[in-house]
DNA sequence: TGGATTTATAGATAAAAGCTATAAATTTAC
DNA sequence: GTAAATTTATAGCTTTTATCTATAAATCCA
């Protein structure tokens, strides 16, 4: 059903007369009248009683009147878009996140709208890897701040800045007398690590192999926020960006440094290199580059 | 724009190829590149930058992307309610009201919801006389329940009841120590009747004319519980419904009957003679019919 | 009853959408 | 490095769809 014969269609339930329809349409009355036909033969229904003396809607007719009407408003407002940004641009992208850029995207944020005050930015939430590379390749975000480097031809990842994974532990855990820790220290704990699929957990457990540890699992998470929570929680001890308790507003847990084995996670911008990129996005990235390079 | 075309287009965006999207769609390439085309001219812009070494799209086709695949889903949601109610009608009917029918009509929306437990009905608030017609001509509402009579060859005005105008006076106001009043009585009060284009406000100054006397008319109102506010107020006098007093939930205003000139409103249900009305709406006038006939 | 008006039908024409064949550019395979 | 394969675009033809004019059939109105 296309747009046009539903604009026939609704033109013809408000004029309430084929021939007066077919005027205001431009078309002649036999065009209209076959049109109709045509749409009520391929929806095998029937839209319109008519005859020279009544004209009334069926119930279907009167419910795609009222849906039609609202189907030909959107598609308008779609080709009214449509202009507005062959005029002036989109002004807008969308970036997809992990969740510990919240702890400075804000403040980069700040200092992108200076540059460009009129652009929307569009904050995503994607936390593993497949929905890194879903919401690029569906046109869903521009970029992605991630930390699992894609190993895709398409696409491109950059890496912005890294930081090094820490322990962390409740409160008045003994560990935490002592101002660095070693992995060996965390052996007998009970451990939370991420879900299998996040970089971070393959970072960790590979590091414990290499010194020779089957940590003690008890918890496995998707966000590290709950597993900072189940520390606080004093349900076990975890393994976190640094920038985590750096930048947190309140935490009751305690970070301490490993000596012996320095875990760092890379965190990346993703893009689709055959991807229109608009000029906004383009300086985003630039800006996230400077932002990190002043450490 | 046809929601053909937005299909072709967005098929191409997904494949991120000519030759794949034509399988996809059962057409040939060649048809296929000529119907992109063919949309970016009429559209006046590029919406795919293509070659045989790359494909993208351009910013004003990752709009259209993202918002043509919100229309085609849009199309496909009006045509599945079509098929819907193909099967098994549309169970929903919408009324138009004026404020006094809410006196009335939950008890008697309880009786039809025990017969037509399915049905989902609609109630708009409809208050003047254009607002009546012109909701019942754009197949907004099934029926109107209206104290006007509507003078229009298309429109059936059925009477369904009665009631009396009684006068309403503040707390403590000296007439109310009367039983009755006549309408000398309230010449010199302040007086608040509806605004220019109610049925009511014409039935009550033609009274007053007929008995020759010229309210002192200090508040033209259009909803009879604005004017019952003001008269609770102290700030004046007026004339409602009966009904109105029989059924107000708390009311510190005091009703006094007419004596000398039995001021009747009547209320009509309205609807459009040559339209379809749901087997639903029917069964509505039958009730509402029946309802007032026991009086 | 006769002219006017309404929708439907018939038949012809114009516009569009589609096809096949093939060219041009580029990548892949050897 | 060259040949084969792949991709999009163009040309020309065919089919389908949309629209037109002319007119029939039903109904209304004077």
């Amino acid at each position: 059903m296309e747009i046009r014969y539903l604009n026939y269609f609704v033109v013809v339930a408000e004029k309430r007369s084929f021939t007066k329809a077919a005027e205001q349409l431009h078309i002649s009355q036999p065009s209209l009248s076959s049109a109709i036909k045509n749409m009520e033969k391929s929806l095998d229904l029937k839209l319109i009683e008519r005859s020279t003396k009544e004209f009334r809607l069926t119930e279907e007719g009167e419910l795609l009147y009222q849906e039609a009407k609202k189907l030909i408003r959107h598609h308008e407002n779609v080709l009214n878009e449509l202009e507005n940004v062959k005029k002036s641009g989109v002004g807008e992208f969308s970036i997809g996140l992990i969740e510990s850029s919240m702890l400075w995207l804000p403040d980069l944020l700040n200092q992108f709208k200076e540059n460009f005050p009129h652009v929307k930015v569009k904050l995503l939430e994607v936390l593993s890897l497949e929905e890194v590379e879903e919401a690029l390749w569906n046109y869903e975000i521009h970029l992605a701040i991630t930390n699992q480097f894609i190993h895709r031809e398409e696409i491109e990842t950059a890496p912005v800045y890294r930081e090094r994974l820490v322990a962390l532990f409740p409160p008045q855990h003994p560990l935490t007398e002592k101002p660095y820790i070693h992995l060996s220290d965390l052996a007998e704990e009970p451990f939370i690590v991420s879900r299998e699929g996040f970089q971070t957990r393959e970072d960790i457990l590979k590091a414990f192999r290499e010194v020779g540890i089957v940590p003690n699992i008890q918890f496995e998470i998707e966000r590290f926020e709950t597993a900072t929570r189940l520390v606080e929680e004093n349900l076990g001890v975890t393994m976190i960006p640094e920038n985590y308790v750096k930048y947190a507003k309140s935490l009751s847990a305690n970070a301490r440094p490993i000596q012996d084995f320095p875990l760092l996670r890379t965190v990346y911008l993703a893009f689709e290199k055959n991807r229109y990129l608009p000029p906004t996005a383009s300086g985003f990235i630039d800006l996230v580059k400077n932002y990190f390079e002043k450490d």
